[in-house]
This record gives C-alpha cells, structure tokens and sequence, in this order.
DNA sequence: CGATAGTCGATCATTTCAATCGACTTTGCA
DNA sequence: TGCAAAGTCGATTGAAATGATCGACTATCG
C-alpha cells in the first residue's frame, strides 16, 4: 500500500512552492531551489515538477528569472488530484476504482470479500485526499513551522 | 497505493477457506480446491498460504486427506493482520509507520506536509482494515452469494 | 550573443512482482 | 512396505515498475 517517491516528492515540493506563492505572491522559484529546500534530487524533482505542470496544476516561464508557480489558488488544489497524476488511481485494487476501473479475476465481483472490504479503503482514502486543498495543508505546515522558530525566540 | 496480488489473493483464498470452515467445520481444503474455486495461480497460491500458516493465520496437515484450515476463529483474524503479512506495512509512507518506521529524507519530518496529511490516510486505513474480523467479512459474502441464488430459486 | 532556466527523450541500474519448477517430506492406506 | 496424495521449501525466471541520471534542446531576458 505504498506511495511512491513521485507522489511524494510531488506533495513535499507543491508545499515547498506554495509556501513560496505565500511569502512572495506572483513570484517564480527554480527547480534547482526547490531541490535544495526539500532535499530531493534536482533532476527528479525535474520531471515531477513537468508532470504537475502538465497535470495543470502548476505553470512555469522558461529563460532568466524563470521557475514554477502555482497554476491556480492553493484552495483548488487537491492532494488526490496531485497523487493520481503522479501515481496513478488510489483505489488499492482496481476493481474498486472509480476513475480506472478494470474488472478483477475473481469468479464473481458482486459478493467478492477483498472487494467489500478494500472499497471501504478507498472511499477512506479518497474522502481524505480528494478534500485535502493545498492552503489547509500549508497552513498546518505554517503553524508547526512557527512553533518551532518561536519556542526559542521568546525564550529570551 | 496499489495492494499487490499476493495480499489480493490471501485474502480472497482466506474468504474461501473460511467459508468451507462454516459450512463443514474440522474439515481441511486442499490447495488445488482453493484456487479452482477462487482463480488464482495454484503455485503461487502455494506460497501464500504458507505464509498464512507461518504467520499464524492458518493451519495444515500433509499428506492424504491433508489440506488448510483456519489456526483460529474467523472473529480473531482481522484483515490489517493479513494484509501486512503478505504486503508489509499498511502505511503509505514509512515516517508515519507505526509498524515499521524508517525516518524520511524531508529536512523536518515534524513540519511536514506530506507526513501531516499521508499518518491521516494510514490511521483510515488501519481503522478499516485492523477491525475488520474475518466472520464480518464472510458473512457479508454469504449475504450477497445467497440473494444471488435465492433470486430466480423463488422466482417460480 | 550569452547566461539562465525549463523541456524532453533516452537510458540505466536496481528492486519488486508474479509466477513457475523441481526436489523433498509427511501422511494415510492398501 | 510401498505408493499416492498433499503440503514444504528453495531457487530461478521474466517482466515490469521504480528511482534516478544524462545530454541535447529551446525559450527568455538583458
């Protein structure tokens, strides 16, 4: 039941980004910065990047002073969007999928068990995903951030 | 996030031989009934149901007459055991394992995004599957085998 | 023109997955 | 005692996915 390290990398630097978009509105920042923050190699985190551009959800400029962007406001973006474009459906079996269904090789799939009990675990995981938007999930980061630099700066 | 086809047939050959266990009690299934009843790959199956013994799910004897049989009552095993004994840990991401934790490569696994949002979609996931006992799961099974066969049966 | 930065396709090594093979052991029964 | 049925076990295989890297190309700005 693994993610794998694309969608990883994808949510770990679609943070990283709009974090950036929320210090600095309307500015770019580089691949090779957002390799630095995240600690994700740079020409990995190239390709990832290309996809969720592609996928619409971020923009980029090419040249000097170019870089990537959120393509549209951290509340219509969503983290089942971002891991289905980068991994794949979420259902952990595809019987179950909503957005690609495939039929399994068990003898009927009405009253298949594995099927009862594994499209419980996908509405579960998509209920969470697919509502999860971008700026809620800043701002969690946002507030365990500030937690951290504060603790010691009042601790004068 | 797919399931793989081993922890898809264990639990598919588990329904099977627990429903053979509430229509015949003290009786063994053989390995080659299993996967005629259930469609999958009798060599591989072989190996998956070792597993299932070796981790304490189910029983065996050998030789004639011989055959599997669940090692305990269908209420005390529960899919999240069975999943993790073919497929390893349920967790998406092995930072936010409470099974098989291995630190993450973000620069601050406290703050981050991915983990905030990824230990969500595995406490679903094991609220599902750690308590979902076999005897629920089968009878669900048996609800929907029986409509199935009582449709046209009273369809005189 | 030249530096910067994204784009794109190809390639690669490793691991995992799914499955199969063959030899072996245990068991029950004739 | 010997044979057939059935589980056990280790090795191997082929294919695919994964994670990553390389190098050439293109757009943009000053």
């Amino acid at each position: 039941m693994r993610l794998s390290k694309k969608g990883e990398y994808a949510v770990r630097a679609l943070v990283e980004i709009g974090f950036e978009a929320h210090l600095r509105p309307n500015s770019l920042i580089q691949i090779s910065t957002v390799a630095e923050r995240t600690n994700i190699p740079e020409k990995f985190l190239e390709q990832i990047l290309l996809a969720l551009r592609n996928g619409g959800v971020l923009k980029s400029r090419r040249g000097v002073e170019g870089g990537y962007a959120l393509a549209k406001p951290p509340e219509e973006i969503n983290l089942g969007e971002v891991v289905r474009l980068l991994d794949g459906p979420l259902a952990p079996i595809p019987c179950v999928s909503a957005t690609a269904y495939e039929p399994c090789t068990c003898p009927d799939e009405e009253s298949c068990g594995l099927r009862i009990a594994m499209k419980q675990v996908r509405d579960a995981i998509c209920a969470i995903l697919d509502n999860y938007k971008l700026d809620r999930l800043i701002s969690e980061v946002q507030k365990r951030r500030a937690s951290k630099t504060t603790a010691w700066q009042f601790d004068i």
